[in-house]
DNA sequence: TGCCAGGCCGGGT
DNA sequence: ACCCGGCATGGC
């Protein structure tokens, strides 16, 4: 699946970010929410000088939520924010890719004790932002894998990940890129009423004994 | 015009 | 251990 998902669509180049901190940022940003609205925050946060986790440590949240508003569940989402920003400042002094530099399972566990963050944000932090090789599951990977029959339709997070983490090599490079793959052909074709025609994964071969 | 988006949390069974 | 409502804007 992987190769041919990248034989049509060529390297992704993610994560759509310029540094590790904005990339943690959209993370957050971007729960349960278009990648289109958190671009519109992530500008605001840009101009007003705010990509930085000293200054968002600093700065009032009532503020902070007026300038992320066009990302959606904006008061939430500010405090989330701020959740990191007080972790990273604590840890190392507002640096996020020395405060990511543990080692596995031992940064993930501190990144899911924050208030705001669950599995799939740490999990896209310490990828995109910190090159630890873990396997992001989101919405588009959990609907391509189940339309395709390679998951139950009640297989959680934990579950995904694994299959993934355990039939294939452990490289931050290719999870990174795999992840990109699955979230480009989802956005194209496996939107939540979307069908698949046209998906250069569809019909996809032996789906039953894929498993 | 609704429906939905690259989740997560808290409270109720 | 599950299930569910709340959060909320902008795009299609």
């Amino acid at each position: 699946m992987y190769d041919t998902l990248r034989k049509a669509y060529g390297p992704q180049g993610w994560w759509p970010a310029e540094t590790p901190t904005e990339v943690a940022i959209g993370a957050i940003l971007t729960q349960n929410t278009s990648w289109k609205n958190v671009e519109k925050a992530v500008a605001a946060l840009k101009k007003a000088g705010l990509l930085d986790f000293r200054r968002l440590n600093a700065i009032a949240e009532a503020g902070l939520a007026e300038i992320v508003r066009p990302a959606g569940t904006y008061r939430v989402k500010a405090g989330r924010l701020k959740a990191l920003a007080a972790w990273v400042c604590h840890r190392s002094g507002g640096c996020l890719e020395d405060a990511l530099k543990g080692h596995m399972p031992d940064v993930r566990r501190d990144l899911l004790s924050i208030h705001g963050i669950g599995p799939e944000t740490a999990d896209a932090i310490l990828l995109y932002a910190g090159n630890h090789a873990t396997f992001v599951v989101d919405a588009y990977t959990r609907r391509v894998l189940r339309r395709h029959g390679l998951v139950a339709d009640t297989a959680d997070y934990a579950e995904i990940q694994s299959r993934f983490e355990r039939e294939l090599p452990r490289d931050a490079g290719l999870f990174n890129e795999f992840h990109a793959l699955l979230v480009e052909v989802g956005k194209r074709h496996c939107r939540a009423r979307a069908h698949c025609d046209k998906c250069p994964l569809s019909p996809w071969p032996h789906e039953a004994d894929a498993r």
